[in-house]
DNA sequence: GGTGAGCGTTCCCTCAGGGAACTCGGTTAG
DNA sequence: CTAACCGAGTTCCCTGAGGGAACGCTCACC
């Protein structure tokens, strides 16, 4: 939550930042995906102040990347859960995850692996192309503007799009 | 920067959070990726302020995410350039923009189209398994813990291992 | 009817962030 | 030679977000 409206531009990227780039609420996220989805249960876990974490739980679900919801009545009781938006978050903590895994483990290795059920693997993500199913990495893509606009401060786009780098035709010009 | 020092935690998505769970430091590595390398160019991209650009350069500098290098010799001036670790800050960024898209896009869609030098194609973000090349999402994956040790709150590692969903053992189908 | 769990809210205080002005080395203009 | 200029920070003051701890509230159990 910077003083300046990170979503007020258009970039996506800035959008996406508004609201998970915000030290706590990738902890958090990945808390509820995991099933740590209460507020007791997720002070404790993650050593977070009560006020922030009901203030970031508020805003999480105003943005609609989790749900409150009832799980028991007798005492009410409510916790937090991931809805499909938030779920579809998974994949950036996936790509820290990997990144932390690469550049911070200690000697005896990553705290964590993942299993992919479908093939049983422990393994780790990578980041692929949607079309090929081939790696994508700074130098084998570049960024051009989209349909949508993009105006306003920091409208910068990611990709060799600007500078010095001059990709600024990849294999066809501009769009329409 | 919270007060609290995340890194002080063993999880990999803590450590990549306390670096990269700031509001300016995903935009600035953007920014430069891109190449937007300069620090008068950042701040007037960005609109961050000076005392701040300057004090996460710094930081991205000594985490080695950065080099600051000189590019011209007469009026002596560096800029910030990403190392291989910087840059493997790529599919962190490209997941975000995958989300943002998916749920910010407006009506004119995203601001911004990837292309895939390699196949050609204007495309977007997979996150794929690494030994399969299958997708992973919250509902295929589990996570196990791995060979490092994983000490002190907030240790918690992403999917369903803990309370409710009960995927202690792995191979077995899903919960619920 | 006292205790305790679960889920917050309130109060105070510190420190990080924004804004703008200032510095400093070096360069070009007059 | 002095003045203006530029890029790249640094310094200063002020606001407001975050931490910590205490308080509140509702229901259940003994």
């Amino acid at each position: 939550m910077t003083r300046i409206r990170l979503s007020d531009m258009a970039c996506s990227i800035a959008r996406a930042t508004d609201l998970f780039g915000d030290a706590w609420t990738a902890l958090i996220m990945r808390d509820v995906i995991t099933g740590v989805t209460r507020f007791e249960d997720l002070t404790n876990d993650l050593g977070i102040s009560r006020k922030i974490l009901a203030a970031r739980l508020t805003r999480l679900v105003e943005e609609g990347v989790l749900v409150r919801e009832r799980y028991q009545d007798h005492p009410p009781r409510d916790d937090y859960r991931a809805t499909q938006k938030g779920e579809e978050l998974y994949p950036v903590l996936l790509a820290l995850m990997n990144w932390g895994d690469r550049w911070y483990a200690g000697p005896t290795g990553p705290p964590a692996r993942i299993r992919h059920l479908d093939c049983g693997q422990d393994t780790h993500a990578v980041t692929a192309c949607a079309h090929c199913g081939g790696p994508l990495t700074v130098h084998n893509t570049t960024q051009l503007p989209g349909p949508g606009e993009c105006v306003g401060p920091g409208t910068r786009v990611i990709g060799p799009l600007i500078a010095g780098r001059e990709a600024d035709d990849a294999v066809s010009p501009q769009p329409e």
